[in-house]
DNA sequence: ATGGTATCTGAACGCGCGTTCATTTCAACC
DNA sequence: GGTTGAAATGAACGCGCGTTCAGATACCAT
């Protein structure tokens, strides 16, 4: 047998790194095999080899979109100037653009240490430009006297940690609906660095 | 050649949980192979097992470990009345507790996947008692007017991701002492759930 | 209808895995 | 100083891993 019926790269493409994105999420890139990611598209482990150069290579792959993805969507937000606003547009985004995507946001942050050197590099610096996009908020919100922020960088840090822990726990259909969580955490995240 | 000199069971045993906990930290359970971690001993493999029923034991055995430590840590706190105050000894606890261990805190957020449901149940049990300690701090502020939490479970554990996650930047020697980011996170916390 | 090509199969490769166990060594005790 | 048992060795087991590649197949343009 060789070729399938209905067979396409356009299709097949984009079930590997679908199938990949969830099984490395749920058992962790060294537990999943080649072999677990073709069965789960209907092909032989060979085929995998037409779509990505090697299993690192689709890992690599998998996060670097994330974090474009998420630096894409971050810069069409309309343009606020008051940092209370910003921040509160920020929080909302992140839990938004977060809360859809646990699969991609767990491995984003959980598989760095898999990554070869040069492929973590380039993951970081996405991350970093993000990361810094909050930081230029909580900066401003304080020289304007708004915020209360001994360290920028640690209240980001901190910030971010806080509202990506969404994915820990969020479920379709839950208690909560989505506009409340999101609610909910932007108030938190603005009282907590709002000076009092 | 078999036993070594000086070799004893009191100190290989040991040796054997901190090499694991090192590892599985920094390349993940899968990852890390039981010559890798007997080498990190000094050991051959096999012996490994005169210690562990197998690697997997060997995993839920650090992580069930840390979590009692970090209960039994808790508990050993000086009982406090005002909701305020127990969040803060609450927060300054678990980040002075969390800032010295980020292998084990990263092992026991990061690798519930990899077990067997038996063990998976023990962990998050443990888990769940100590997220309850903070709820009932939530809820009793709540409850005296003194914190505005629409959700206190949601609160919890976001307030928990917020603290946990200074294991993931926090560097002896850095700009900031313990004691400020101690300090920096509580008020954080305290602000982000109270009534303003 | 047919040729060409993109797509996939299936077998194969060397390797390291978790685990077991007979054997060997060393320390402690009498 | 001989005996005993705990501690560790090192070889072996079957298995699945990531990756390669020659061959087979189905679609598309002509």
């Amino acid at each position: 047998m060789a070729r399938k019926t209905g067979s396409h790269s356009e299709i097949t493409g984009p079930r590997i790194r679908a199938a990949a994105l969830r099984l490395f999420a749920r058992q962790g890139y060294a537990a999943v095999s080649m072999r677990q990611i073709a069965a789960e598209v209907g092909v032989q482990a060979g085929a995998l080899y037409l779509y990505t150069p090697d299993k690192q290579s689709l890992l690599a792959d998998l996060m670097v979109t994330h974090m474009k993805d998420l630096l894409a969507a971050h810069a069409s937000l309309p343009a606020l100037s008051d940092p209370a606003a910003r921040l509160d547009q920020f929080a909302r985004f992140h839990i938004r653009h977060h809360i859809d995507r646990p699969d991609a946001v767990f491995i984003a942050y959980m598989e760095l240490r898999n990554l070869e050197p040069a492929n973590f590099a380039a993951v970081e610096a996405l991350r970093r430009r993000y990361e810094d996009a909050l930081e230029s908020i909580l900066r401003d919100g304080r020289d304007a006297g708004q915020f209360a922020v001994p360290d920028t960088k640690l209240a980001t840090l901190a910030l971010i940690a806080m509202l990506t822990g969404v994915t820990n726990w969020y479920r379709e259909g839950g208690r909560l609906s989505r506009a409340e969580v999101e609610s909910i955490y932007a108030d938190m995240a603005l009282n907590a660095v709002r000076r009092v």
